[in-house]
DNA sequence: CCCTCCCGCCAGCAC
DNA sequence: GTGCTGGCGGGAGGG
C-alpha cells in the first residue's frame, strides 16, 4: 500500500525500508507458498524491487538453512520452513563430527585471511580421516567458498546448534569463526557479514536480537524452527512464545528505489518513477502489526531438538571453546578465548569436567 | 561517537 | 565475450 512515508514531508530515504530483513519478509511473503516451487533471481528481484545482487544474500543464507535448494543457474527451488529441522539436524552432526565441537581435534572452522597462503585448514589432529580426493580442487574456488555467505551461515548456525550457547555476541561469533583473525578488517568484514546472516535469519525466526543479560550487549539468541530456548530447565510453555519486543520491520514493503542520499533528492516531488506496480501486491503480504509477516508457527512439526527420545546424556554440550583455537595459536590463546567466553565459561567448565574427567583450571 | 549494515564495484566463473 | 555470482569494504544512516 502506501509507502511508508507518504503524505507531509516528501519522501525521506530510510534505511529500514531497505534492510535485508525487510527484504527477506518480502521475499517469504512473496514465495512462501505451496503453489510456488521454482523461484527465478531475476523475478524475485524485479517483484520485489531491489538490485540482483541483494537476492543473491538473501538466496544464499535460506540455501543454508534448507529453506531453498539451487536448481540452476538463475533458479531456486522453494523447499519452505518444513526442510528446516532436517537442514539443522545435518548441520548439528555435520559440527559435531568436524571437530567443531567435537572433543579432541582441531577446528577446521579456521580462515586464513592475510593475504597469500590460504592454508587448508589440515584438519583432524590424529583422526584417521579419509582425506578428500579432491585434491585438485581450484584452491581459488575452495577458498572462495570457505569465505561465502552461505557457509558462514551454517557455521554460525552450528554454533548454536551444537553448544549450549543460547546467546551470542556478533562479535564473539566472528571471534570464534575466525579462529582468530583477530584485529584489523578480516574481524571488521566478518562482522558484517554476520550483521547480514542475523538479519534474514531473524526475519525467519531462528535466531532474535536480544542483549546479554547485565552488559547491555546486543547479541542473538537461538530460537530454533519456532519454538523458544532449547530444551533446558526452564523452557516457557509451548503454548506462546515470548514474543517481545521483536525486530519488527515496519508495515512497508516498498523497497523504492532511489538511491540512497547520492543523487539530489528531488525537492518537492516524491520519486515514485521506477517501480510501475507496487512491489508484490499479494494478499499474504500481510503485516501483522508487531510480529510481522512472519508468525509462522510451525503447526505440526516436531522440535527437532533432541532426536533421540531414549537415554542419552541430559543436553549435549558439544562446544569445546577450551580448545576452540589451539591448533593455530599457542596457550596464551586459549586463555584469551577463555577470557572472551567468561559467559559461557561455567556451561564448558562442566564440560570438560564431565568429559575429560579432571576439572580444569 | 559507535554500532549497524546498505550499496555497488568488480573479480571469478559459467555459459 | 556476455552474463551470472557474490566477496568485500567504504561510508552513510541511526541511536
Amino acid at each position: 500500500m502506501a509507502v511508508a512515508e507518504s503524505g507531509s514531508g516528501g519522501s525521506v530515504y530510510s534505511r529500514k525500508q531497505k534492510s535485508l530483513g525487510l527484504l527477506c519478509s518480502n521475499f517469504l511473503g512473496l514465495y512462501d507458498r505451496d503453489d510456488v516451487h521454482s523461484i527465478g533471481l531475476d523475478d524475485a528481484a524485479s517483484k520485489l524491487g531491489v538490485e540482483r545482487r541483494r537476492i543473491y544474500d538473501i538466496v544464499n543464507v535460506l540455501e543454508s538453512v534448507g529453506m531453498l535448494a539451487r536448481k540452476a543457474k538463475n533458479q531456486y527451488s522453494w523447499k519452505g520452513f518444513g526442510a528446516i529441522p532436517r537442514a539443522l539436524q545435518e548441520l548439528r552432526e555435520e559440527g559435531v563430527k568436524e571437530s567443531f565441537g567435537g572433543s579432541q581435534g582441531s577446528i577446521q572452522i579456521k580462515v586464513s585471511d592475510d593475504e597469500d597462503d590460504s592454508y587448508w585448514n589440515s584438519n583432524n589432529g590424529s583422526q584417521p580421516d579419509k582425506a578428500n580426493p579432491s585434491s585438485a580442487s581450484s584452491k581459488s574456488a575452495d577458498n572462495r567458498r570457505e569465505k561465502s555467505l552461505g557457509l558462514l551461515t551454517q557455521n554460525f548456525i552450528k554454533l548454536f546448534v551444537c553448544s549450549n550457547v543460547g546467546l551470542i555476541s556478533l562479535d564473539d561469533a566472528a571471534k570464534v569463526l575466525l579462529g582468530d583473525g583477530h584485529n584489523s578488517t578480516v574481524m571488521r568484514t566478518k562482522v558484517r557479514r554476520l550483521y547480514d546472516i542475523a538479519n534474514v535469519l531473524s526475519s525467519v525466526n531462528l535466531i532474535e536480537k536480544t542483549q546479554h543479560k547485565e552488559s547491555r550487549k546486543p547479541a542473538f539468541r537461538w530460537l530454533g524452527p519456532g519454538g523458544k530456548r532449547e530444551n533446558g530447565s526452564a523452557t516457557p510453555p509451548a503454548t506462546q512464545i515470548e514474543l517481545k519486543k521483536k525486530r519488527t520491520f515496519g508495515t512497508e514493503i516498498s523497497n523504492i528505489d532511489f538511491k540512497r542520499a547520492k543523487v539530489d533528492p528531488p525537492v518537492g516531488i516524491k520519486p515514485v518513477k521506477t517501480q510501475a506496480a507496487p512491489p508484490v501486491k499479494t494478499e499474504s503480504l500481510e503485516y501483522d502489526s508487531d510480529r510481522s509477516a512472519k508468525g509462522y508457527q510451525f503447526g505440526p512439526f516436531a522440535p527437532a531438538k533432541t532426536p533421540a527420545p531414549a537415554s542419552e546424556a541430559p543436553v549435549k554440550r558439544m562446544f569445546d571453546f577450551e580448545r576452540l583455537a589451539p591448533a593455530y595459536r599457542p596457550q596464551y590463546q586459549n586463555q584469551a578465548l577463555k577470557e572472551l567466553f567468561g559467559h559461557y565459561v561455567e556451561a564448558w567448565h562442566s564440560w570438560y569436567a564431565e568429559v575429560v574427567g579432571t576439572p580444569l583450571n
